[in-house]
DNA sequence: GTCTATAATTCGATAGAC
DNA sequence: GTCTATCGAATTATAGAC
């Protein structure tokens, strides 16, 4: 480990890698996988396509990049037991308006297995784990989880991805209201009723 | 208008074309649009290449014909009003099991325009009118068909297009149980409780 | 009706000059 | 660190022989 003559020094490169981002998470929220073309990332980045690889190695590895992604969930043990289907709907959907990079990764994992093993991987280290913080019985931790999934990944995906005309006029505060309960009765409730 | 010599003599390029749309399915399910090449789909249906493109002059035409599809619900007027959830559900879970072309089509309408603009229109066209033949308020029959949407959308895309494991694993029974609640509440409830 | 051959693009990735 | 030039592979689509 040789340190550097100038350790914190910003390299002109960082810039150029951040602008690389930024563009990459764009296309890639915009156009899948397959159809977001290295090129036209670079083309959005003013910078040439051969830089890209240069930092990133491969289209891959610029992905594995711009995919990076935490959901930052609010710690549910400082919930009140009755309101975790508000504050997590609430939470997602503030995410989502606010970082283009769920969209992306969700595009993305619709056609290509990589994306598709990320969110495996978001969804079990992040939501489930979020998930068992409060009491619920470990053998049924999971499933709660991956309904709570379902529900918001399909609102993501009715609103962000298809846009149905309905999700994507509704109002947020009643997409809070409607969705809320469903929320807090996948964690909290039993089935049935 | 000149009529045929054999009216309904059926022709051998019949079978060829039905194999076709057999392959293109199964491909564009598995692989989404992009992916899911002509020649892929030609090899799988033992057949030339540019047979395809003779048949559905292009590969937007041969997805046209392949996710041409229809839902089949059942007619709601027929059914107990408490019962819409459970009856909405289970067909739902029995179609998307029975035809991977709802898969197809969910995987395309990820990354492609037209597969996107498609099921939009399946959406509005059979969705909200089986939503729309009990007596819901016109005013929100389309916000309630969408809710349903995103919930049995997004079912499938956890269980069939990314495969969470809690999701995959889960019985279809239980699956029944934890979901019929939420579009009950959805076609026939209020927002809040 | 079926196939061969190929045109016309486009993409990811590499080599190397400066 | 940035760019030019280009390779090799893959794609959709077309033209035309049989």
């Amino acid at each position: 480990m040789t340190a550097p003559a100038h350790p914190n020094r910003p390299r002109r490169s960082d810039a150029t890698r951040a602008a690389i981002l930024r563009a990459a998470r764009e296309r890639f929220a915009a156009d899948g996988y397959e159809r977001a073309t290295i090129r036209a990332i670079a083309a959005d980045a003013r910078i040439d396509p051969s830089m890209v690889m240069r930092y990133y190695g491969s289209k891959e590895g610029l992905f594995a990049a711009a995919a990076e992604f935490d959901l930052r969930l609010p710690d549910l043990t400082a919930v009140p037991p009755g309101q975790f289907g508000e504050v997590l709907i609430r939470h997602f959907l503030a995410r989502w308006e606010g970082d283009e990079t769920l969209a992306a990764l969700l595009r993305a994992a619709s056609t290509n297995p990589g994306a598709a093993e990320r969110m495996r991987g978001l969804f079990a280290d992040q939501l489930v784990a979020a998930v068992s913080t409060f009491g619920t019985d470990p053998a049924t931790t999971a499933r709660r989880a991956g309904l709570v999934a379902s529900q918001v990944l399909g609102l993501a995906f009715t609103r962000y991805i298809v846009r149905l005309p309905p999700m994507v006029d509704v109002d947020p505060e009643e997409l809070v209201s409607w969705v809320a309960p469903t929320l807090q009765r996948y964690l909290t409730g039993l089935p049935e009723n």
